[in-house]
DNA sequence: TGATTTGCCTAGGACCTCTAGGTAAGCCTA
DNA sequence: TAGGCTTACCTAGAGGTCCTAGGCAAATCA
């Protein structure tokens, strides 16, 4: 019998390429398995759990989300890091269903910690250099910043905007418009 | 043997009182006719299967929600409207995990039309009553504001404001000041 | 009171999770 | 190149969830 080769590595990679497939939730022990033609069994001498896997496949999909938004943003401030950031971390939603669930994922403190999520405050952060705020503006602002983009996307995803005729990209511009806005004006609040 | 006299109604309920007990993805048809002394497969003639029970949760919490939104709203408009929504809502999330983690459930159209997912935007429209906007900009606003409070709520639920020092409260009414403001400043935009 | 409906049952198959313990492939050293 | 070690993958099996088919008895109605 040939080995198969598995490593951690490799099984979150085909974990997340098997959520975007199938759907986060259809990522199981299981499946994986047969998708690497071994025993359910026997993966488990690589990852601890079910849930050890799905933990992976996170933190796997933060740190991808936060290269791209990085390499979005560029050297670009204001508005113009403010549309390329909001762009890169949609699109990734868009492309990487499975992933982009996969990062909403309720992580412990210590992982949460280790992981790229720390990365994505950094990253907000990174947006507002061309703005004039500073603490703790810069913090409540890169607050809302994160919210509204997560929240935009995981609704449009959830076809909460599909109710109303207007378009979905036209309103994603004008939000955006709207954020850039009130970024300008914080000082001012 | 004497029954248990369930309903679909009865189980729905006792599913999102389950869910805000043990976590949303924790609710099962097992568990939910052990709470009820009955075997699991006696739930199938109320339920048509997992997936149902889970939406018929899903579209109870909506209702609920926006019954709690609604009444917040009262007479209201302009920012004290702004506020009364955003508190209910958030409220409602921090009172009933379980049930809120069920309304970012995707529901197929035909149910999501049905239930109070609707009522949520129209709600929503109703705090732009104080604000001089009208459509597409409404739409644009009520996707604002929508997305930017459910992202809160999940993202603070996720724990992803931990790793700041700055206070989630403080942050969030600086957050509906900002929204607010751009609601003001938006036909100048 | 007998007939019908309906609520809950048992039985059982399919799938997923995870543990314990075994075998053999590949590597290191002598 | 033969021995031994590590480790990748195996079988076996227990326990849980989902769901269907078919049966019996309680509640309801004629």
């Amino acid at each position: 019998m040939a080995r198969a080769g598995l490593t951690a590595e490799r099984l979150t990679q085909a974990a997340a390429d098997l959520a975007d497939e199938v759907g986060f939730e259809n990522v199981t022990v299981s499946a994986l398995a047969r998708h690497f033609g071994v025993k359910d069994a026997s993966l488990y001498s690589h990852i601890r759990n079910a849930h050890d896997l799905r933990v992976r496949l996170a933190v796997l999909a933060l740190a991808e989300l936060a290269d791209r938004v990085a390499a979005a943003i560029g050297g670009r401030s204001g508005k113009d890091a403010l549309v390329a950031f909001a762009g890169a971390y949609r699109a990734y939603a868009r492309e990487h269903p499975g992933r982009y669930t996969a990062t909403q994922m309720a992580l412990d403190p210590d992982t949460a910690a280790t992981s790229a999520a720390g990365r994505h405050a950094e990253l907000t952060r990174a947006i507002l250099r061309g703005y004039d705020l500073w603490e703790p503006d810069q913090t409540d602002a890169v607050r809302l910043l994160h919210s509204t983009f997560h929240g935009y996307v995981s609704l449009e995803r959830a076809g909460a905007f599909h109710s109303h005729p207007r378009g979905v990209e036209a309103s994603w511009t004008r939000v955006l418009d709207a954020l850039d806005s009130v970024l300008r004006a914080w000082p001012a609040l």
